[in-house]
DNA sequence: TCGCCATTCTG
DNA sequence: AGAATGGCG
């Protein structure tokens, strides 16, 4: 006994960084070893989905905070970085450990790291990072969803998640740690310029912070279906999903929690977390959702490409920066720089806005997302996209093309624009959703790049053009 | 196979 | 009021 538990077993830690409610945690410490928690910066592997810009700046903060909630547990938080096999291989023959528990995921470069480390040592994973194993929801005939509703109808049968997992008291410490990197040593954090800067003004990372967010979130969640449409309602939406991601906080204590405070009115917001879920699954069946057409089109949509077409880099670059001309696009595209947030009703506006108004290829705005969005998340990011592009297996038809306009007003943007864009800081509603239709010229504000009935006509030629081929 | 129905709407 | 396309039972 002396002899096996002075033998650790590793802890490797991805997007699990909690303690409560992580069986691979739990599992490690029940095992009755030393545990050493590894957390293994593989950039190489996730290629163009490795954490990026604003998704880093989250990932230093939640390190740092998990490093300390560990320490308070007699544990701590090793940091190296290179290929995950490798590192996970090298500790183990640092430091004699023989089994390694981790928890479950399913982007594909997670899935192969997990092949890996399974071809060269004994691995225990666990599932919990989603609410329902997404292979297991499953149709009368066995197989598998591709539409959100049926497929959160299956899921409803399985639910509700198993019981979270409290915290362990203690976490066994091996006598003798190994090395571990210094994490401002992996310089995460932007510098010159320092485009964070402000992030900390929205946003805590680590989960004591994600826990506050849920309770200060619960007394609003009656509120949720119908506050949840409106940008300019702070507590209209939780703002969990940067959480989620990085797995400080498991779906499975949300749906509890929600359930427990709120009962049958947790459910519309228990939909939504829900479709985090169905994002998981949809990129579980189709690894490379984030860069291929679910439905192929019929030929090549003509997109226009900012690679080879001045023009079109132009718009593209006016979108990013949110000098569109359209207020309600532009308030988005600011908040989403100056936060790495945007609300997910703007959050649809501006993605149509790019592929339907701009006619630039959806892959531009998934990646611009990818690199300024703390929550960026392959599964939902991906099925957000195509189903704004009209390219997802079920999604928004190419030829419904949302009103940014008529959206900005009737869903009461003007304090969100007035926050978000200050040269129209003076206009009242309903000047501000449109003040180039009422002769306001606010100085230093673009004119719209392009016309709204133009848009439309140019994007429904498109879209014709390509039911001939 | 065939009919039903689809996340967050438009003019 | 309308409307078209594909997943699902």
């Amino acid at each position: 006994m002396t002899q096996s538990s002075a033998t650790p077993v590793i802890l490797w830690l991805r997007q699990d960084l909690r303690l409560s409610d992580q069986a691979a945690l739990v599992a490690a410490v029940e095992s009755g070893h030393p545990v050493l928690p590894v957390y293994v910066l593989d950039d190489a592997a996730a290629g163009d989905y490795a954490v990026m810009g604003a998704g880093r700046w989250w990932l230093h903060h939640s390190l740092s905070a998990f490093d300390a909630s560990l320490r308070a547990k007699g544990s701590r938080l090793i940091l190296r970085k290179g290929n995950s096999a490798d590192v996970l291989a090298q500790l183990a023959a640092e430091t004699g450990a023989v089994a390694v528990h981790a928890t479950r995921h399913y982007e594909p470069w997670h899935k192969a790291a997990e092949q890996a480390v399974a071809a060269r040592m004994k691995l225990n994973v666990h599932e919990g990072a989603v609410l329902y194993p997404p292979a297991l929801v499953r149709s009368k005939t066995d197989s598998r969803y591709r539409m959100f509703t049926p497929w959160w109808k299956a899921l409803l049968q399985h639910m509700p998640p198993p019981k979270p997992l409290a915290a362990p008291q203690a976490i066994p410490a091996p006598t003798l740690w190994p090395d571990s990197d210094v994490l401002d040593d992996w310089s995460l954090l932007p510098r010159n310029p320092d485009w964070a800067a402000s992030f900390g003004e929205y946003w805590q990372p680590g989960e004591e912070a994600a826990k506050q967010r849920l309770r200060d979130f619960l007394p609003h969640i009656d509120a949720y279906n119908e506050d949840r449409n409106f940008p300019g309602k702070v507590m209209g939406v939780s703002r969990l999903s940067p959480h989620l991601h990085f797995g400080e906080i498991s779906p499975a204590l949300i749906w509890h929690v929600a359930a427990r405070e709120a009962g049958e009115g947790a459910a519309p917001y228990l939909r939504e977390v829900g479709w985090r879920d169905f994002g998981i699954n949809m990129i579980d069946q189709s690894p490379d959702y984030g860069w291929v057409d679910g439905r192929a089109a019929r030929g090549a949509f003509p997109w226009r490409r900012p690679d080879q077409d001045e023009a079109a880099a132009r718009d593209l670059k006016a979108w990013q920066r949110g000098m569109t001309g359209y207020p309600i696009i532009d308030a988005g595209m600011r908040e989403l720089w100056a936060t790495g947030y945007v609300h997910n009703r703007i959050r649809m506006l501006v993605a149509s806005f790019l592929v339907k108004h701009l006619l630039i290829d959806w892959r531009c705005g998934e990646r611009w997302f990818w690199d300024t969005l703390v929550d960026a998340d392959y599964g939902n990011n991906s099925v957000g996209w195509q189903w704004i592009a009209g390219t997802g297996f079920e999604s928004n038809p190419f030829g419904r093309i949302m009103a940014p306009l008529g959206q900005s007003e009737k869903f009461d943007c003007g304090a969100y624009i007035r926050l978000w864009v200050p040269e129209l800081a003076d206009l009242r509603d309903p000047y501000i959703h449109d003040p180039e239709e009422f002769g306001v010229r606010p100085k230093a504000y673009p004119r719209k790049i392009i016309g709204h009935m133009a848009a439309r006509t140019r994007a429904m030629a498109a879209s014709s053009q390509l039911q001939k081929n």
